[in-house]
DNA sequence: TAAATATATGCATATATACGCATATATCTA
DNA sequence: TAGATATATGCGTATATATGCATATATTTA
């Protein structure tokens, strides 16, 4: 057995295989837009409103909403409610790292 | 310090850090299709020609051309040329990692 | 209840891109 | 040289989606 895919995937049926495929395309997706990344940085400092990743972000209110619904819809940011408010926090931690690592190795580059 | 990212980043300036997130989401956008992801697959059985590829994948002959220039140009598969041929093989072995683990852990989901 | 505040969403639009089709380009061979 | 084979690419189209703008919804407060 060479890989993890290989053994995750040696009894799965070609459609099944489509479906891995989609899903994970899916997921690298959600981290495919500058803005997305920008509010998740946001985020990793710790819990944050919708109203306080405007201010950080600099994006508008309804664009932040949009990307943190999609965010938190991957499942990478969790949402509780506090009566009008909706903070966002991380909540894929596995996410978030593998992210830092990219992160970290493309800023390297820039120095 | 709290993170990789946050030493990586610390000194970049805004724009820069813009950059940044650009890049990295230029990068994820790379493995963010399904027929991408299917044709990286297939080249992670080993070095494969064009035509090889496109057995393997049931796309077009156009098609996964085009994908493997673009996983090419990412900097994820090497090229080398063997008269008309073309083979494509894994060059970054710390994405196709990336992509294993995450679909190891879809693929279980599957299960 | 009315106004203010926080968040979400419908709609239109601009942009990106995956794909098919046809064809160009390069190389090998009869 | 002509034809066959392997790969790349120009073009048109369909689809996805990021964004702005206006507005809806929900909650708090005066």
């Amino acid at each position: 057995m060479k890989s993890k895919v290989q053994k995750a995937t040696k009894n799965l049926s070609p459609k099944q295989m489509e479906k891995v495929f989609s899903q994970v395309a899916a997921y690298f997706n959600v981290l495919s837009d500058p803005t997305r990344l920008r509010i998740m940085y946001s985020v990793c400092s710790g819990e944050k409103s919708v109203s306080e990743v405007v201010e950080m972000s600099g994006s508008s209110q309804a664009n932040v909403s949009r990307h943190l619904l999609a965010l938190y819809t991957a499942g990478i940011l969790s949402r509780r409610k506090e009566g009008v408010t909706v903070y966002y926090a991380i909540a894929d931690n596995a996410t978030v790292e593998m992210c830092q690592t990219v992160c970290a190795k493309i800023a390297e580059d820039i120095h």
